[in-house]
DNA sequence: ATTGCTTCCTGAGCGC
DNA sequence: TGCGCTCAGGAAGCAA
């Protein structure tokens, strides 16, 4: 699933791939895949691309008229992909292609639908980000607002992390390396952390996500590349999916939290 | 204010 | 082979 490092796996691919190009129309098989669709007229060149948490944003530069933002989230199967032309690919789940004026295509292709896609003119309130929180890996993240962070909230530090209106881009596979890494219980309350250990948890986080990104990525199941290409991260896991601890070789202990399942070991996380 | 449960959705994997 | 069941989970919306 895509989390903050396949999304700017995904952002750097769109760059190299699709940046400057025009867009001359859009598809939609899928009209649920947008969050408020007022504005299907969307048609401009590319012009820049940027992510902020686990969200794409995509301005355009519309020849005629208002400039706009194409803001995607790719929730759990969403990709995009860039195909050469607008004919030939696999339809199976394509739920919105944005053609370009050379031919070549940019396809939504999204198994489970809880994709979204919001369109907006520029400089307007865009809804999706409203209550977004800071960027795991943005320069204001710092080390300070982290344990401000926890020393206020007695939510389990991995709710914390997953917690996107706190800080955006952490999803569930980084949330338990994070913290299988840092040596410490997913369960914990976030205010009873110790000051170094919020500093091993901060600075995981940020070793971690980077890490993932040189790696282009985890491809666990459904993650793929602009190019369809997957990641690599996955090779290097050390407790999200596995058995037994890479460390002292116990069985993994595997729990419900906020919904989503969570595998931690017992003796090296405290 | 804060926390936690339910919902959306499809395909993979499993036991029988 | 095929059926039915469980599981995967990001975030909105709602309830407590």
């Amino acid at each position: 699933m895509p989390e903050l490092p396949e999304v700017e796996t995904i952002k750097r691919d769109l760059e190299k791939q699709v940046l400057g190009k025009e867009i001359c129309d859009m598809r939609i098989l899928l009209p649920r895949a947008f969050e408020n669709l007022h504005n299907t007229d969307v048609k401009g060149i590319i012009n820049q691309i940027s992510r902020i948490g686990k969200y794409l944003i995509i301005k355009i530069n519309n020849l005629s008229g208002i400039d706009f933002l194409i803001v995607i989230h790719l929730r759990m199967t969403g990709k995009l992909i860039y195909h050469h032309s607008s004919k030939g690919f696999d339809e199976k789940h394509t739920r919105v292609v944005f053609l370009f004026n050379d031919g070549a295509c940019l396809i939504f292709n999204d198994v489970r639908t809880f994709g979204k896609i919001e369109i907006v003119p520029i400089n307007t309130r865009i809804e999706s980000l409203k209550k977004i929180g800071i960027d795991a890996l943005s320069e204001h993240f710092t080390f300070k607002l982290f344990y401000d962070i926890c020393k206020s909230k007695k939510t389990p530090i991995k709710n914390l992390l997953l917690d996107q209106t706190l800080i955006a881009g952490i999803g569930n596979i980084y949330a338990q390396e994070i913290l299988f890494l840092s040596k410490i219980m997913p369960t914990r309350p976030a205010n009873s952390l110790k000051k170094k250990e919020i500093k091993d948890i901060y600075q995981n986080t940020k070793d971690i996500l980077e890490l993932a990104i040189q790696h282009n990525g985890t491809s666990i199941s459904d993650f793929r590349r602009v190019d369809d290409k997957t990641g690599d991260f996955q090779n290097f896991l050390k407790v999200y999916g596995k058995k037994n601890c890479c460390i002292c070789y116990a069985d993994l202990i595997k729990i419900k939290q906020a919904g989503r399942s969570t595998t931690f070991c017992q003796s090296c996380q405290k």
